[in-house]
DNA sequence: TTTTTCATACCAACCGATTGGTATGTAATG
DNA sequence: CATTACATACCAATCGGTTGGTATGAAAAA
């Protein structure tokens, strides 16, 4: 007889992970209930013990990815004695790198069910919205102290201008996985690297032939 | 009996219009080939025998769509009198606009089909890649042709900078419906229209007006 | 310590509804 | 007539979710 294993954190950190593994390669409409329940190798009564639907499964799974993107951040989030604007380069940094796993595609369980759950289920829509928005404020208050420390050339708003990074990151990689080009995104990055500098007014050019990257210290 | 109208055309576009309109708003999985039919006022049946199967559908969509995108670019497109530089900020009028539109949020199914589907079947990611592609070569070819009439204060390839519009343009999108902000979209055409000013050498400001000081941390 | 209790973690089998897709028949067209 | 357009009825598979019940472990009771 098996030997049965009670660890219901565990089980539900299986599923959330299972749940995370199937819908960044499939989505979350193709994703089932019986798929995940397999990855995770757990039984489809002990799902519904642990979650009370599907959907409440998808808002794990994007508390669990907002946690992973915090720690993927943190160096330049919570590095309170960098030079703001360096952090912002160190940010970009990540996200370049973040390109680069051969594990797959680089992509966002955020950005893949904001697309597809958006105008469908309000409760998913609020809950990538608000994850959306904790990025941007990260950002937005790096852009911030950055202009306190360093007048900008041009004087920006730096919620919009996180928008605008945010918007351009998760179209970028909305892209680069259509296109299979994961250089794409970085050439991307390059250019917002390069807006940055012209708003701040230092030093960098737009790039033309991907070079190394220039990390000029600020 | 009900009178039996024979118009193969007209059936299969409504059939495709029916889908444009279901998977905007659904997603392509969640809309079902039974939803489609009942949209369009047409059977089952009738449904299988214009198209094989449900990725022949899309397929079309896709296609429709790209048609719809042309005719909605054509005025900065195609007219070969205009200085491609005024061609190119004709273009990102012309999105701007499309912000605007009161019927929904704005949104492109190759977007979402790409975010949805590119991973899991190679014939729509195909499609999707192809449509990025038409894009971008539109734009590309714009920012060459300005290029070369207007000599850039910084050099860049067009090629790569289309893509970068591209990835925004759609990541705007994607943002913007899930926020539920178009004007988040608007804001983020200005700071692409800023970016190309710089590249270019012509005058223009990052943002029209800087806001309230920024606030906002966790 | 040993036994009893009891909430809960877990499981297999099942449910009605819906899925994409077919088989087959009929009516219109050329 | 043959071909094509459309309709009805149906299918196996799968969907999210429920059922009734068993296994477990920690606390309470003996």
């Amino acid at each position: 007889m098996k030997k049965r294993v009670r660890d219901p954190e565990q089980t539900q950190r299986k599923l959330v992970a299972a749940a995370i593994v199937l819908i960044l390669r499939q989505g979350f409409h193709a994703t089932s209930v019986d798929q995940i329940c397999a990855e995770a190798g757990v039984t489809k009564g002990s799902f519904f013990h642990h979650f009370a639907n599907k959907e409440a499964l998808g808002l794990a799974a994007i508390a669990a990815w907002a946690k992973i993107g915090r720690d993927a951040y943190a160096p330049a989030w919570h590095d309170a004695v960098s030079d703001p604007l360096k952090r912002l380069h160190r940010m970009l940094e990540i996200m370049s790198q973040l390109t680069e796993r051969p594990e797959g595609p680089c992509v966002c369980i955020v950005g893949m069910m904001s697309q597809e759950m958006a105008l469908q289920d309000e409760t998913l829509r609020d809950a990538c919205s608000g994850e959306l928005l904790d990025w941007n404020q990260e950002v937005a208050a790096m852009l911030a102290a950055a202009k306190e420390k360093h007048p900008p050339a041009i004087d920006f708003d730096p919620v919009e201008v996180a928008w605008f990074l945010n918007s351009l990151w998760q179209g970028s990689m909305l892209v680069g996985k259509t296109r299979a080009e994961p250089a794409l995104i970085r050439r991307n990055l390059t250019h917002a690297r390069a807006y940055l500098d012209h708003l701040f007014g230092t030093q960098g050019r737009a790039s033309r032939k991907p070079k190394s990257p220039s990390r000029s210290k600020s």
